[in-house]
DNA sequence: GCAAGCCGTTACAACTTGTTACGCAAGGCT
DNA sequence: AGCCTTGCGTAACAAGTTGTAACGGCTTGC
């Protein structure tokens, strides 16, 4: 990320100065603000990547600008409070708070939260749009996440049905680790976004691997690729290549 | 978000079965766990959506741990610890975790803190995860997007099928706005995540409507909640209340 | 009114997918 | 070694899903 715009909000002077001027000397831009009205100018006018909001400032309350904030914005808010007693923190996060400091704090520490709630934010950020842009390659094999496409090693394309693909998926992210059924099963299901709630019973992953191994095995009879761990559950054989595309 | 699933990491079996127990009452899936390798095969195998990490798990270390994930994951983290000095909550940080609570803690503050991560990661994330948290509300009918269950006005539990429970989502985040077949099409095929590539052609839309229709119509001759705009398309006619679970 | 579209609906076929049953193979036990 | 129990592969089946096609009624414009 470009250097964090961070925006302080206390109506204590010396506090705010204490806090803008850390911030600045770790590497951060710090905004300062004393009451809604300057929150609310900073954050629609300006890029703002994080709240420091006190609690008590003067006749403002900071429970109230945050929980105001949340209703139309996603900016990372950290309260900061003298108030640090449980039922005071919960109501906090209670009204949308990431985090929240009681006073004093050691800077040192607030720095390391604020660290923490920044890159909470940029990780889930790249995540989505990274997920599902991956390739898998395994034994000449081709697996395109975005599409569901799956190439041979001859890059003919085969076709696979919907559980078919869960459970290429599911042993895909989990190379040389045996799996039971039950764990392959939750998993089926967490992949079919809840459709078919049942948590397939009976031999049905069996079933299931046999039909997958039909479709990418050279010889179904002696997989290569999909084994079977006797007593255990089924292992992902080859090894996995991930890119991104 | 589904149900979010918290892996639970402590060697201690109290304090774990404690942990576990409180978070599924609030409505989490708590998965145990008590070293790396339980973590491991957890991580990679099924979706996590935080860890809950203890420091001090006999002769493993829950920063280590923690460190070994933050290179390859993005799984938030939170570190549960009775060091609660400073300079061990900033070592806690430093290893990537989203947040660090000293033991002993009040086990309604650790559901907030664990709330306030999942909902930055959440918000940070993608709205198609937040679509998912909702129930829809019209006609008396009932759609809970979490379980894609539909209850009648009479609260009884309606079956749809894959492609129904599609359409009806596309339906439902488009009331009042004439959809063209097309446009149906493409949005099913997206919440269809790709599985089946084709953009149903011809009369498979129609023949789609009248199947919803028999479902969740009173009476699917005159249709008063799934209306045809002729030439056009289909509308879905009726007001639809959104609520978050 | 009448013809041309447009739409609802039924029938059908291709697929998918879980269940059941049968037979073979792998280990364990004597 | 031989037998026996248990686990696994797979073929056959049934239930359900979903797109296509065809027929008939209804609307619309002339």
């Amino acid at each position: 990320m470009a250097i964090p715009r961070i925006l302080v909000v206390d109506d204590d002077v010396e506090m705010r100065a204490m806090m803008t001027q850390f911030l600045q000397q770790n590497g951060s831009i710090a905004l300062p603000a004393a009451n809604e009205a300057e929150v609310r100018r900073h954050i629609d006018g300006g890029r703002v990547d994080l709240v420091l909001l006190d609690v008590m400032l003067g006749d403002e309350n900071g429970l109230e600008i945050c929980k105001h904030l949340r209703r139309e914005q996603d900016v990372p808010i950290i309260m900061v409070s003298a108030l640090s007693a449980d039922h005071q923190r919960m109501e906090g996060y209670a009204v949308g708070a990431d985090d929240y400091i009681a006073k004093p704090f050691n800077p040192e520490l607030l720095l390391a939260r604020v660290k923490a709630v920044l890159s909470r934010t940029r990780r889930s950020a790249s995540l989505v749009h990274r997920r599902n842009t991956k390739t898998f390659q395994f034994h000449g094999w081709t697996y395109d996440a975005k599409t569901s496409e799956v190439l041979s090693p001859t890059k003919v394309q085969v076709a696979l049905s919907h559980r078919e693909t869960a459970l290429l998926q599911v042993l895909l992210a989990n190379p040389h680790i045996p799996l039971t059924r039950e764990e392959i099963a939750a998993n089926l299901d967490v992949t079919g976004e809840g459709q078919p709630p049942s948590e397939a019973t009976g031999r049905a992953i069996d079933v299931l691997v046999g039909r997958l191994r039909n479709k990418i095995e050279t010889n179904p009879k002696e997989p290569k690729i999909l084994k079977t761990e006797r007593g255990v559950g089924y292992v992902f054989a080859a090894d996995v290549a991930v890119s991104d595309t």
